[in-house]
RNA sequence: GGCGACGUAGCCAAGUGGUAAGGCAGAGCUCUGCAAAAGCUCCAUCAUGGGUUCGAUUCCCAUCGUCGCCUCCA
């Protein structure tokens, strides 16, 4: 089957078929760099990590470019957010963004999150900005006034086209403030005059003054992927008004279409006091920083309650949802863990060969998932019924032989670690802590020869001993394993 | 009010016109010196009411409920 994406753009699967053949030009709108990243930013862009991932595990070869919003993002009162943050901090604007910028990629690398070829920020992209507006106004579909630049939304009839939104001609008079300057209601800001005491300037054909904030993805995603390219992603609280603005903007300034698959994550809900889902947002309050939430689960943990939800459904995020998630994963990692250790005494043979259809089987689940517009949840479903199968295998008399179990290894690497970066390539308390590693095994061999003799007390006092200093012991019958909780 | 999405077991969550993946939790069993881990077994008729159909959870309509967007948000 070839891969289907649901695009936004139209509402349904369709198969996917980039411009040029085995090539993927893709965009995603980031983060404004003004603040630390919630976990509601986690999910999205876990979400696209995983698709650019599943994306070249297929073959495509993706060109990935991810924005930085360092400039034109307005609150509610109009004021930028960076500036704001930069007067509460007394820093200055850049400082700001510099600061979070480096906090978004260091959160994003602590979650396996693969960065972006091209992470390019809008301060850094004002030319470009400035010649799409006057493209724009030389084409009839914006106009200045008073230093500022408008949008004509009613040149444009398909705007509205990606939210369905259709254009309110009553509504004039409910909005104030820049309401006169505007000729219609939902034209928006392609550039703003900027006062005096406004840090973030720059001249312009219309003044001193910054872009707007839909500009800049138009301009980035012109300049870095061309006129049209394959995909562009973001969180779907943007497809109004932010991703029908940069639509309109980049199809009439370029005179072609603009993404031609849209593909829009579903929001991280929370729980209200009455237990009802809602979004985890800044202004809200309900959020958990990345920081946090890696305080209390490893990545990989993050990533699976994450991926046990389809991209586009809204997920809620609680304490049982990432203990149900923790435990899942503990066992998928079980399964890894023994696999692993089994290969360290495996032989040579071609014992338990017979399991290599459900390896192909797990495969085939696997990708029909990932094919199916990115059903994650199908495709952990895939690894959780090849681990029942593994450990069931593990756990009989036969010893696998090294052929099996590195090819179980491998499925688990590529499937699991390359394409879902929820099986790290290295396990906690591995080969790099060859000390402890040792100290470790001398307390077992001791434990083995106390267990022999009978001293159970003694044997239990190392096992306990070790359990609170957080080293687990399983006995097997061919010996004692151990993992580090 | 407009636009969009959704309502599947105790919880989370896929999916299909022919009686429903997976995970967590729970119960029983096996293995074990005891544990731990693992495995096996058990646990839903898909919000409600109509309609289309040989047959619907899956298609259509209505109702109820929830969320998102419409103003800043990934």
């Amino acid at each position: 089957m070839t891969l289907q994406i649901f695009n936004v753009l139209g509402r349904e699967k369709q198969p996917f078929e980039p411009l040029e053949p085995g090539k993927v030009n893709m965009y995603v709108c980031g983060p404004t760099v003004y603040d630390y990243s919630h976990v509601g930013h986690a999910k999205t862009y876990v979400s696209f990590d995983v698709v650019v991932r599943y994306l070249r595990f297929s073959g495509y070869d993706v060109l990935y470019v991810q924005n930085l919003t360092d400039v034109g993002h307005l609150l509610d009162d109009g004021e930028d957010r960076i500036l704001k943050k930069a007067r509460q901090s007394a820093s200055t604007p850049m400082q700001v963004v510099e600061t979070y910028a480096r906090e978004y990629f260091a959160d994003m690398d602590a979650l396996g999150v693969l960065r972006p070829d091209i992470s390019p920020r809008a301060s850094g992209h004002i030319p470009e900005q400035i010649s799409m507006i006057e493209a724009l106004i030389e084409k009839g579909k914006a106009y200045a006034v008073n230093g500022s630049v408008y949008f004509d939304v009613r040149s444009y009839p398909e705007y509205g086209k990606l939210s369905n939104r259709r254009i309110e001609e009553q509504q004039a008079g409910s909005r104030e403030l820049v309401q006169d300057e505007k000729r219609h209601p939902d034209d928006f800001a392609l550039w703003k005059r900027a006062e005096p005491e406004h840090i973030l300037q720059w001249e312009s054909p219309w003044g001193m003054g910054f872009p707007g904030w839909h500009i800049e993805c138009s301009a980035m995603a012109r300049k870095y992927l061309g006129d049209t390219f394959d995909i562009h992603g973001g969180g779907v609280d943007n497809i109004f008004p932010h991703n029908e603005c940069e639509i309109a903007q980049s199809e009439c300034a370029n005179e072609a279409d603009f993404a031609r698959y849209w593909m829009l994550v579903g929001s991280l809900m929370v729980p209200d006091a009455d237990g009802i889902p809602v979004k985890m947002s800044k202004s809200l309050g309900n959020f958990v920083t990345i920081k946090d939430a890696l305080q209390r689960q490893q990545p990989q943990v993050i990533r699976t309650l994450i991926l046990t939800s389809h991209y586009r459904s809204p997920l809620t995020f609680s304490d049982d949802s990432f203990d149900s998630a923790k435990n899942g994963w503990d066992r998928l990692m079980g399964a890894v863990r023994l696999t692993r250790e089994s290969l360290r005494f495996a032989e040579g043979n071609d014992q338990g060969n017979g399991f290599e259809p459900v390896l192909a089987q797990t495969r085939q689940k696997f990708t029909e998932a990932m094919d199916d517009d990115f059903n994650a949840p199908g495709a952990l479903a895939a690894l959780y019924e090849l681990t029942r199968e593994v450990n069931t295998l593990l756990n009989a008399d036969v010893k696998p032989g090294k052929a099996i179990l590195e090819a179980i290894d491998q499925t688990y690497r590529e499937l699991g670690g390359q394409v879902l970066g929820i099986v790290p390539d290295a396990l906690p308390g591995g080969a790099n802590a060859e000390r402890e590693e040792k100290l470790i095994r001398l307390l077992i061999a001791m434990r083995a020869e106390a267990r022999k003799n009978k001293e159970f007390a003694q044997a239990d006092r190392l096992r306990d001993e070790l359990a609170s200093a957080g080293v687990l012991l399983e006995d097997r019958p061919d010996g004692t394993i151990w993992r580090i909780e």
